[in-house]
DNA sequence: ATGGTGGCCCGGCCA
């Protein structure tokens, strides 16, 4: 089962290059983070025709989560079931092919004295409640999606350049660390535990092309799916041509027992 | 040099 995450900055900008890639990347699952549109503007249609179901919680503008699937589409929920759902429509989970899959879009931190840096904090913290009152780790699940967090200083293209910022600070890695203690792996790091490679790149300065991004966007698995994943991508092609996201998708293959 | 690019949708916010 292939599962993959992609931030597509706008769905209705973007929904061209996404048949392509579902096309040619031939998902199982995807998960979908910024679709920026409301439900009733969900192309449910075009997926559909591609051999999908989909599920989608969006208000318009700003946010916007789905799940898209070919190996089933059943129990779904959305938000978290707090005051944090206020916040924004950020994610999405649904049974898929045997596994749980949560599809988030975590909260921008914009800088470490603004008010949405402890609002994004609360935030991670607020996951990994969801996933204990919801879940658990012996079972197979996916937390996928823009963590706005860089693991590490490998996940980022010139570490000193992030200093006193955002997406790296350690409260951020902490929180990460903590879901990751829940019972969840950074597949893909597992997978290629030297490489520096980027999920995310500026639109601004030619940043893609002088390969200065960050490695934000995470399958997090837990360990039944991670130890039967057999490969990783994180698709820089997507990220190339005519009106790219800034954010290119990343998926796994795995099985469910 | 506190810029720059792109998406929302038309002034300014957000990433």
């Amino acid at each position: 089962m292939r599962i993959a995450t992609w931030n597509v900055n706008s769905l209705t900008a973007r929904l061209a290059r996404v048949e392509e890639w579902i096309a040619y990347a031939q998902p199982d699952v995807l998960c979908l983070q910024e679709t920026k549109q409301a439900d009733v503007a969900f192309p449910h249609g075009a997926f559909a025709a591609l051999g999908y179901e989909s599920a989608h919680h969006g208000d318009g503008r700003w946010n916007g989560v789905a799940i898209i699937s070919r190996v089933g589409l059943d129990r779904v929920s959305t938000g978290m079931g707090s005051e944090h759902d206020a916040e924004g429509t950020r994610l999405i989970a649904a049974d898929c092919g045997g596994a749980r899959i949560v599809s988030v879009y975590v909260p921008n931190g914009r800088a470490l004295d603004d008010p949405h840096y402890p609002a994004k904090l609360a935030w991670l913290g607020r996951l990994r409640e969801f996933l204990d009152e919801t879940t658990s780790s012996d079972q197979p699940l996916a937390v996928c999606g823009d963590f706005n967090v860089a693991p590490e200083d490998r996940d980022v293209w010139d570490p000193s350049q992030f200093d006193g910022m955002t997406h790296v600070s350690e409260p951020e890695r902490a929180a990460l660390a903590e879901l990751e203690a829940w019972g969840l792996v950074d597949v893909f790091r597992r997978c290629y535990p030297d490489d520096r490679l980027f999920s995310w790149w500026d639109y601004r300065g030619g940043s893609f092309h002088r390969h200065r991004g960050m490695r934000i966007d995470l399958i997090l698995a837990t360990e039944v799916l991670a130890e039967r994943t057999s490969f990783a991508l994180i698709d820089r092609q997507a990220r190339k041509g005519e009106k790219p996201s800034d954010h290119t998708p990343v998926f796994i293959d795995t099985s469910v027992e």
